[in-house]
RNA sequence: GGCCCCAUAGUCUAGCGGUUAGGACGUCUGCCUCUCACGCAGAAAACUCGAGUUCAAGUCUCGAUGGGGUCACCA
């Protein structure tokens, strides 16, 4: 392999929150960038036009930011390989789906979605090991294939061999992995709607940028030998791969929002100092060495080796992060401590949009914090008002199921407002079939951890949308926990 | 289920053939103290199992087990 200059990307998909998964990859690509003096692209994959978001893309720059990492070209900062985001690049995916097809590489495939899922569901039924498709559109003939496609709506799929093994080289891995071709699918390259899938458009796109070094998580490792069949079809060099495990949740199961706080604005918005979670973050996975686990990117940049790096997916304890974090707190100087506050929580237009809900209620100035100080904290106690969350003839595990299913409603929803929030707690509502009063208790106290609040809504759009989960989670949480053990009678 | 990846205390990790298996978080004890926290001192706690290679294996090989990922016109 000829050594160029190094080039890695980070290639989020805006579909929802900015994910510490993202932060985590972006972490190792901007870290292995730097210390080869190398660059560090931010594309945004936003290829998919049923779940792209139209405020995510800005939310990842926002939180990249905010974690302190940088790119050197990208959609909002421009470059010499623009545009970095994929809906403005779709020529390009056209122009290579039918540079395969006229090398007969890739076929165009009629294959409705309909009978593909009937006979992935009768794959399925059989439990026959492979479930792929059936290829059929392979056997068209070019030329008929061509005059179909045409006037027929379809697809562009890659021609996978039939036999022999494909080599995926990781370059965290001592061994080359090996892959049977027949295990692979004949994978869809350009959708019936024009659009690229996530694997040509990576790969044309990796190419096209010169990427050197493809950073990315483990996941994505079983799609490897799609990809390296991709560059071997356009006669491409392929870059070199390093998959890194998956962050975890605390059952070891892939990071999820319904086990784990995932978006970096829920860090952000709960008191985390940047400078901590990225440093946490280093520490997943990869160790600086020396028995050191507290240092700075500048720090982890000047000593960065693959050899110092595992591959268990790492835990994402919160508790450790905490600690970690503390240990930031308590090194800044009152002013930096002023500055991280005012920042996180009392500039003066955070404190124009908490103060008004509490204003109704004040005579004097000090009647504020004493009425908004929940608004403050990270997690609340629930302990106290347990009592108070019950619901008249309905089992604590029911009420939980409600909070749960409160937080699924907003889940799915783009934005998080009053107007949003009071659509969907109608329909909650009529479905519970609750009397009003006590679904909204119920709400109340898992948001504030008390039994008067200012009103309802405002105070969730407030609080936005990490914490508002985070809340409900552990109120639901509190409320299936089982009750604490009698204490200790006291000692004679 | 097929395929693939991974395997040191509850968690993050060090270890790269010979160590009393090290550090951190958490837990527990004590000390300090006007409360709490911090701080300090100490403790409990790990090489998944089985073969093989070797004088010697947490470290190398194979297998089993366990965990995870992935099997979309999502990324």
């Amino acid at each position: 392999m000829t050594e160029r200059p190094v080039r890695v990307r980070i290639a989020p998909s805006p579909t929802g929150d900015p994910h510490v998964g993202t932060a985590y990859v972006a972490l190792f690509n901007y870290v292995f960038a730097k210390s080869q003096g190398g660059t560090f692209v931010l594309r945004i994959e936003d290829t998919d036009q049923t779940r792209a978001r139209r405020d995510s893309e800005q939310m990842i720059f926002d939180a990249l930011h905010w974690c302190g990492l940088t790119w050197d070209e990208g959609p909002d900062v421009g470059g010499p390989f623009g545009p970095y985001r994929q809906s403005e690049r779709t020529a390009h995916y056209r122009e290579h789906a039918a540079i395969l097809v006229a090398k007969g590489e890739a076929y165009p495939c009629f294959c409705t979605e309909d009978r593909l899922a009937k006979a992935r569901a009768q794959a399925q039924a059989e439990k026959r090991a492979h479930i792929g498709y059936d290829r059929l559109c392979r056997a068209i003939e070019p030329a008929v294939a061509a005059a179909r496609a045409a006037t027929e709506p379809h697809t562009i799929r890659l021609k996978m061999p039939l036999t022999g093994k494909i080599i995926v080289r990781d370059q965290l891995r001592a061994k080359p992995i090996e892959i049977d071709a027949a295990e692979v699918d004949d994978q869809v390259l350009l959708k019936s709607d024009g659009f690229p899938t996530y694997h040509l458009a990576n790969v044309v796109d990796d190419h096209l940028m010169e990427i050197t070094h493809v950073i990315r998580a483990e996941e994505w490792i079983t799609s490897t030998p799609k990809h390296v069949m991709l560059y071997k079809a356009f006669g491409w060099e392929e870059p070199r791969f390093y998959h890194l495990g998956l962050l975890r949740n605390s059952d070891k199961s892939k990071i999820s929002k319904r086990k784990n706080p995932v978006s970096i604005n829920y860090y952000r918005d709960c008191g985390y100092l940047p400078t901590a979670l990225l440093n946490f973050l280093g520490n997943m996975g990869w160790s600086f060495g020396n028995d050191t686990e507290k240092f700075t990117l500048a720090q982890m940049i000047e000593v960065f080796t693959w050899d110092r790096s595992s591959l268990n997916g790492p835990v994402f304890d919160l508790v450790k992060l905490g600690s970690l974090n503390e240990k930031y707190i308590q090194e800044l100087t009152p002013l930096q401590l002023a500055d991280a506050l005012i920042t996180w929580r009392f500039s003066r237009e955070q404190l124009a949009r908490v103060a008004p809900l509490v204003q109704k209620r004040m005579k004097k100035l000090d009647d504020a914090f004493g009425k908004i100080d929940f608004v403050y904290a990270g997690d609340l106690d629930y302990k106290p008002v347990l009592a108070e969350m019950a619901v008249p003839e309905v089992a604590p595990a029911d009420v939980a199921a409600a909070l749960l299913a409160f937080v699924e409603r907003f889940e799915t929803r783009e934005g998080f407002t009053v107007a949003m929030l009071e659509e969907e707690s109608t329909a909650w509502l009529a479905g519970l079939g609750w009397q009003k009063k006590h679904a909204f208790m119920l709400l109340r106290l898992a948001i504030s951890g008390r039994t008067t609040s200012p009103d309802l809504f405002p105070t969730m759009e407030v609080l936005g949308k990490e914490i508002t989960r985070r809340r409900m989670r552990e109120a639901a949480r509190a409320l299936l926990a089982p009750p604490p053990p009698a204490p200790k009678p006291p000692k004679a």
